[in-house]
DNA sequence: TCCCTTATCGTCAAAATGACGCTAAGGCTG
DNA sequence: CAGCCTTAGCGTCATTTTGACGATAAGGGA
């Protein structure tokens, strides 16, 4: 029948009828992090309706009809946060489709990592109930669940960010615009959960080519010494990265 | 019918039905990758029908109602190359739904990477009318299109593998079961297109711990001294890697 | 003023890297 | 079979990079 035909291929299909074909709904879902209070935290809201009503889950919605991927992931980042890309950083994750993900129906979802400076309110949200931001480490354990498969996502989101930020210059994402390099070493030691020596880390921070540019402003807003405000450079890698000493991720098979 | 209803209520979010979503098509692409002739070829396939009849695409096809995404990926590949997960290495790459990717109708795909060694025969397809290794460079330059924004997935692809053998063990999925330094470093020369002095090549990959097996084996098919043989190690990551000289990779903005 | 804190620069030994010489061990050719 | 060519694999060495940590700078507070 017709679904054999289909499930040959795009090519293969003469003249294919996609409406014949069972529904299907496509969401974006978001893994919104950042530092605060010394530990990395993801935003969450609560869910008002079933299935886990009342269990945490990653914001997300819909992708509307004429909407690009990207698009959808600016606008459900936008309602839960009232934040834009200008502010935070956001690239795509990895989809998630597991037939039986939702119980309610067939639902593919495209999740974005959003990287985010410390914010001043939690959330600004139109529709989320309740929203706020938990350190990561209440769900990557054994403590709290999430609502879906959205462990599994987060877990993915915190994998990738912990390894972006080694080749990448990713890590000022998570500060404000201006920053000082204790405030950025902060960034590494909470988001790898280690400790690097400052001194070091100066060198390899400032030598990095295009990574910092100074402000030539300095701040004093830590007790010590004034220290020189940054900003990010126009690099896009790392070079060299700023490696993790001994690291096995994920015991990946 | 249904399509009529799908297209109609899109308003309600709070307790939405999912059911009143317009439709969208799940598909997955692949981006089959090889080494070749010195070259770093991808899978194609000729397209039978419209749109874009008789341009080359990536292989790819429709998501069952009851499958997983991975699993029609690489149901899919199996189809086109008759490989499987044991062969080659296949990792999900990113997902692509701008609304007007396809004119049919809001499709969005799912693409997958696969790594793969050289294979005897360029295809063992069963639907696939023509099917062939082509050199990526064909389509990366200005010289051939692909249909659908599979140049774009593409692109995406050969990036990601670029990046992946610095710091995985990836490059030996290019590689036979067993396999020499020398043909290893071939894969990398290639796929960076950059020389790499043998003798220093040698010692970073015999190094690395966990990337490779030595099998105590040798072969002799290259015609001057005969080499030892290895098998990928158990590494999932590559301590320390093998950087590229100094690379910006995408023009990344 | 002394002390405490943080910032930043400097030093130095250990480790990694890159350039490259040299020997090993096959086949090929005359 | 004696060179010769080819690739494999080991070793050397100067240069860089890293990691550990001392020392100084520059603020606030007791």
């Amino acid at each position: 029948m017709l679904l054999v035909k289909l499930t040959l291929g795009f090519a293969a299909v003469p003249d294919y009828d996609p409406h014949s074909y069972p529904p299907v709904a496509v969401t974006v879902d978001l893994v919104v992090l950042t530092v605060r209070d010394d530990s990395l935290c993801v935003l969450v809201v609560r869910r008002g309706v079933p299935p886990y009503r009342g269990e945490w889950a990653l914001p997300g919605g819909f992708v509307r009809p004429d909407e690009e991927l990207g698009r959808a992931a600016e606008r459900e980042l936008a309602e839960e946060t009232g934040l834009t890309p200008d502010t935070v950083h956001i690239e795509q994750l990895a989809s998630y489709g597991d037939p039986d993900r939702d119980p309610r129906m067939r639902v593919v979802t495209v999740a974005y990592l959003a990287l985010a400076p410390d914010l001043p309110t939690p959330t600004g949200g139109s529709d989320a109930a309740d929203a706020r931001w938990l350190p990561v480490s209440e769900f990557l354990g054994a403590g709290r669940r999430l609502a879906f498969d959205h462990g599994r996502i987060l877990r993915a989101g915190v994998e990738r960010a912990r390894a972006k930020l080694e080749y990448s210059p990713l890590a000022a994402a998570f500060c404000a615009p201006e920053f000082t390099i204790s405030e950025l070493r902060r960034v590494y030691e909470i988001v790898w959960g280690t400790e690097l020596d400052p001194r070091n880390f100066h060198r390899k921070a400032t030598t990095a080519p295009g990574f910092l540019v100074p402000t030539g402003r300095t701040t004093m807003q830590h007790g010590g010494r004034p220290a020189q405000l940054y900003r990010r450079g126009p690099a896009s890698l790392l070079h060299p990265p700023l490696l993790r000493a001994g690291h096995e991720p994920t015991p990946a098979g």
